[in-house]
RNA sequence: GGAGGGGUGGCAGAGUGGUCGAAUGCGCGUGCUUGGAAAGCACGUAUAGCCGCAAGGCUAUCGGGGGUUCGAAUCCCCCCCCCUCCGCCA
């Protein structure tokens, strides 16, 4: 949620924002909500304020005496005034709040000018996109694919996009996984093993509630299964102050995570390019406003430097204006190549929320300055996304025989230098 | 899942309809005292919203929501969480 006093006095700075990120949005009907919000809100306290006082009055009369009587009448009066105009307000707040949440973050002013996904600037790159494997096939054609991993019967299971894992399949996946968390607690994460499930004020305080529950699959018990580890793991410190000295904060989580994702088609849900549950390890930092841009960089270069050891060719997209998120100020997509497929993959997206999330989840920090609270500036970036980075691999690193090179950093977790699809 | 007991400020813990944002203690901060410290003494010590240039004012918050009442931390209803015992279970 955006800071409400910056719409007040500033709404231009808002509404520059809507505009750089290509959405549109009713300001003036926000603004006139605010207003009236407001208004209602004085002439509630008002009257609260005048109970109060009589409140305080009644306590010194004799109970039953004819002043006390008096007062009674008078107040019931009052008390069916305030009744009602409370309802009203509360009518009011509850517009205003959902006005507000259709309020974007404001983007970074280091964020690219542009609409479609197009205009995002491409920020680096690393790897030869044309030395990998001239035997490259995109990862579904490969002899013996269905051997480990079996969407047939995934599917009868469960559903469509929920392949087994089998064999080496299962191995690398798990490899992967195992990989990434040492690399990450290495760069100073903290490993964390959050719930799979989260409850309606979670997905409320991370944005996927309300409008996006159709993405999140949910139980009887009206828990959600979580599509990142970012919702638990956020939500970590929701509703608390935490100490300046305990800034930065940074974790790490592995969880699989469920996406709904309907209406997805084509080849850009083909084999293991996009499915409902997958697993992947996410990081996560709280920290102080004042860091909050470097600590972005930084942890572009720790999900970086995985692609790296794996060797894998990709590139860093900065996101421009309109391919940026609602929630973030600035964005940069890890996108790795799948030369079977002769296409990028997304395998991790590294943001910056400032205070947006913070605010929503009410995650602050007391200023050893002021001794008041604070928000704090979230950030979160997958490192990695197992899937895809296991697509890459199979495409990019095939032999002639058929058989998968592993790449030297995996081999320890892999156990083996060459995956076998018999 | 069943039975019982709880949830009050940073912590402990009073408060069962009115002057209670809430006694008291601990902790913390400032000052006095002291050669210095401890003890002692004094004062202060939550969060948020709205109004205001400011000083400041007003309002809300005693797990959450709803109700009764002129008035609720206190009474009633629903929900959540914690503890003890029983059942079940990896």
């Amino acid at each position: 949620m955006l800071d409400p006093k910056l719409l007040r006095e500033s709404p231009e700075t808002v509404r520059a924002a809507i505009a750089k990120k290509h959405l549109e949005v009713d300001l003036a009907a926000v603004l006139a909500l605010d207003t009236a919000w407001r208004a209602q809100l004085s002439e509630v306290e008002a009257l609260r304020s005048k109970q109060r006082a009589a409140n305080n009055e009644m306590a010194a009369l004799k109970k039953g005496s004819p002043e006390f009587i008096t007062k009674v009448a008078e107040m019931k009066a009052v008390s069916a005034e305030a009744k009602a105009k409370d309802e009203g307000l509360k009518v009011l707040e509850e517009k205003w709040h959902a006005a507000m949440l259709t309020l974007p973050n404001i983007p970074h002013a280091t964020v690219p000018e542009g609409k479609t996904p197009e205009q995002n600037v491409v920020h680096a790159s690393k790897g030869d996109v044309n030395a990998v494997s001239p035997h490259a096939l995109p990862h579904w054609e490969i002899g013996g694919f269905a051997n480990l991993f079996d969407f047939a019967r995934g599917a009868k299971v469960t559903g469509a996009g929920f392949p087994f894992f089998i064999g080496d399949g299962a191995k690398l996946s798990r490899a992967l996984l195992q990989f990434f968390l040492d690399e990450d607690v290495k760069a100073g994460y903290t490993e964390v093993s959050p719930p799979i499930f989260v409850n309606a004020a979670s997905a409320t305080a991370t944005g996927q509630l309300p409008d996006k529950e159709g993405q999140m699959y949910e139980t009887l018990d009206k828990l959600y299964a979580v599509p990142t580890a970012e919702v638990p793991l956020t939500n970590f410190y929701r509703d608390e102050i935490l100490e300046e000295a305990a800034l930065p904060v940074h974790r790490c989580a592995y969880t699989p995570c469920f996406r709904r994702e309907a209406g997805s088609y084509g080849k850009d849900v083909r084999g293991l390019n996009r499915v409902h549950q997958f697993d992947k390890v996410e990081l996560l930092k709280w920290v102080h406003p004042s860091a909050s841009y470097d600590e972005l960089e930084k942890l572009r270069a720790d999900a970086e430097r995985l692609l790296q050891k794996l060797e894998l060719p990709y590139r860093v997209l900065l996101m421009c204006g309109g391919d940026l998120g609602f929630a973030q100020a600035k964005k940069y997509d890890l996108e790795v190549w799948a030369a079977g497929q002769q296409r990028w993959l997304e395998v991790s997206s590294c943001s910056n929320f400032e205070a947006f999330q913070a605010r929503r989840a009410q995650i602050r920090f007391r200023s050893k300055e002021t001794g008041k609270p604070e928000l704090v500036h979230t950030l979160n970036g997958s490192g990695l996304a197992v899937p895809r980075v296991l697509a890459a691999l199979l495409e990019n690193n095939l032999q002639a025989d058929g058989r998968v090179k592993i790449p030297a950093a995996l081999v320890p977790y892999f156990g083996k230098e060459f995956l076998s699809f018999k």
